[in-house]
DNA sequence: CATGAATGAGGCTTCATTCAT
DNA sequence: GATGAATGAAGCCTCATTCAT
């Protein structure tokens, strides 16, 4: 696979697809289209859902879908981005009044279990990004780890976090959140219970915190 | 989501959807339409993928297809048991010389690293398995995620790894396996840099250990 | 077998499969493909006529079928259901002046015979419905007996026809109307000749006036 | 339609279609495959049995058909002549003892029915026919209307039948016997009440005898 | 004789997209 | 702006028939 650097796709994807509607009766048909979208594709999938399912449920012509949108794909690729902004700026939310990064973390995770609650859907969207469009999904992954190393980074520097690369622990880190909110809020539509919550912090934060011995520690 | 336990679906998947041939020309033909699959599948995604593609590939007919498997579902299902089956004895035989259960760890890690190259694909079939069937999902991440526990267990029984909810530990360590791997060998085609593993290794090993003072951990 | 009611099976195939147009030209579409069915139907039989075949006949494109009907059995229910209406209604015209039942019942037989020399295909599509879906089959057959045996039981009221049951009497006429009408207007594609018809008549006339004996007729 | 004569037509089926067999065993095997196909016929109907069907219910590969059998057509066209043959001479044997033709013509239409309640099949199997082979379907009635009317001339001739059209009334009473049976034996899977056959075997003899004034008979 | 394997034409149906109103 | 109609490519699947063993 061969992928542009995230923002790159952001502007790759920036122009094409999407038509914003010019007055306020527009405005409306396309925000219930893409509330609909999101619905429709949450419950059936991709590939399963078609467009008539979306139109349908918007309450609108068949045709009128090609006004906003010019593919079934822009809508979809209209939606993770949208997605995408929604979770981060929620987890940033949560986590804003958090001083200790470690601490942060735990908040972010539990952000994150909090919002896939709700929004069971966006797991298996992003899933289905990888299929439509792999640019997509790459650049979903990827624009979270790199603030998510930057974070990382400064609270090394602030001696918060052992001094490692980055961009290894933003991955370890979005891999716990992913699985363990798919065993729970996913798989059982459930916040986990206390002593899974518990082993999963209590690992993070042993393996985040600085040793006193700094053995394997950069300078 | 509501699923069977892992061992029921697999009950359940049992017997449907393949007819094994009865001759040996019938054997040939069965294992290079299941070897094409994979290679469809991989290429395109299930739902692209067409089943011309598949008959193509292995070379045969169209019909001969329906000899063997009675639907599209059909033939991915038996394909994702097929390579379930091929990592968790990949891994396994890595790591059986190791006899410590934190290095075993990291030895299984790697293992994963080293299948994940060479079978890119497995990390899209198992992505659009929750499209196709949720269940065999399910029970794909379940059934590993089970034995990993009890692996954790016994070493905690030993000393070697704190005393914690292996469960949530199982989750944890497999996020970091998928995600890590999908950084690298999906993203990259390339084993990580010693620095990445470097990092991720020493996450593990700090988040297993028992540590000194045992605040958290259970008796 | 196992028959409702004919009144019930038509309750029953109300609903389904056929979706009404809404527009004036969707009207126009629908009629072309009803008017193309029986015309192919006729030609080809219910299983050797491909939907391919009814849209070509009919001028449209393959899936605008689609859009009227849910499947090939529906359009061809909606047809026979079409059809006997227009049967029945001519039969009707043609009877409404004679006064006795004896003669309509001759009247009824003639413009039998009429009506299929025009729509020869009547009767193979009738055959065919039996394979298709029994109990329109059932229906088309046992709601036509209701109407006579009612007819011929006002007659039986009147004196005009022997006293007998009215349902029997009601196949034996209809037999009759089917076998002649097939060995002429069905096979030769004639009315049959003067010689034919008087043999028929002077056999159903003899059959149904009450005999001055009145052996074997009910009081 | 244009038909040949019937028996025109039987001499060109004679040659075609079948391979008879030559031993023992094959003997065997062609009669087991003709009983699952008046198995599976009478179940399903032509085209919705497969070969396959015949030949699972048979016992035997799938290629062994075609040793017997060039096509599945050709079976049916057996299957329907050895059937014609079994009515024809079943009924025959029913009416034999009988000398008056009135009241043989009750017999055999009672004898008809029994026969059609053993058969069930044999209704769909002719009503098949005709969408299968036209010639086969003219050729069944029309042989059987032939043998009819030839009987029944005999009767005119010694003074039993009103002197008519003989060919006329052969059709009238198939279509009564036809209809009646399929009021009864095939939709109730009963032999009919008494007060139906009562007023069936009525109207015929009515219909049959000689009148005294003669009107509307020939010399 | 017998059989399972193999084939490919052809059927039904879906659906993203474009048109006409 | 909005909508229902129309399209046709493309997919899945069945099955009569032919092959190879």
């Amino acid at each position: 696979m061969n992928f542009q650097d995230p923002e790159e796709f952001l502007r790759l994807a920036e122009d094409s697809g999407v038509t914003l509607p010019k007055t306020k009766r527009g405005e409306a048909t396309f925000n219930r289209l893409l509330q609909a979208a999101e619905e429709v594709f949450g419950e059936k999938n991709y590939y399963e859902a078609s467009i008539v399912d979306i139109t349908n449920r918007a309450g609108v012509g068949q045709g009128t879908f090609y006004l906003y949108f010019k593919s079934k794909k822009d809508i979809f690729v209209e939606l993770i981005k949208h997605l995408h902004h929604e979770v981060r700026s929620f987890i940033q939310r949560e986590i804003a009044q958090v001083s200790n990064r470690v601490d942060a973390e735990k908040a972010g995770i539990e952000a994150f279990y909090k919002f896939t609650l709700k929004h069971k859907d966006l797991y298996k969207l992003i899933r289905d990004a990888e299929g439509v469009e792999p640019n997509l999904w790459y650049w979903y992954y990827a624009s979270f780890a790199k603030a998510y190393a930057e974070r990382l980074k400064a609270a090394m520097d602030r001696g918060e976090v052992a001094r490692v690369d980055p961009e290894a622990l933003a991955y370890c880190l979005m891999g716990i959140s992913v699985f363990t909110a798919m065993r729970w809020p996913v798989w059982e539509g459930k916040m986990p219970p206390g002593e899974f919550t518990g082993t999963v912090f209590g690992f993070i934060t042993k393996g985040l915190v600085p040793s006193s011995d700094k053995r394997g520690e950069k300078k």
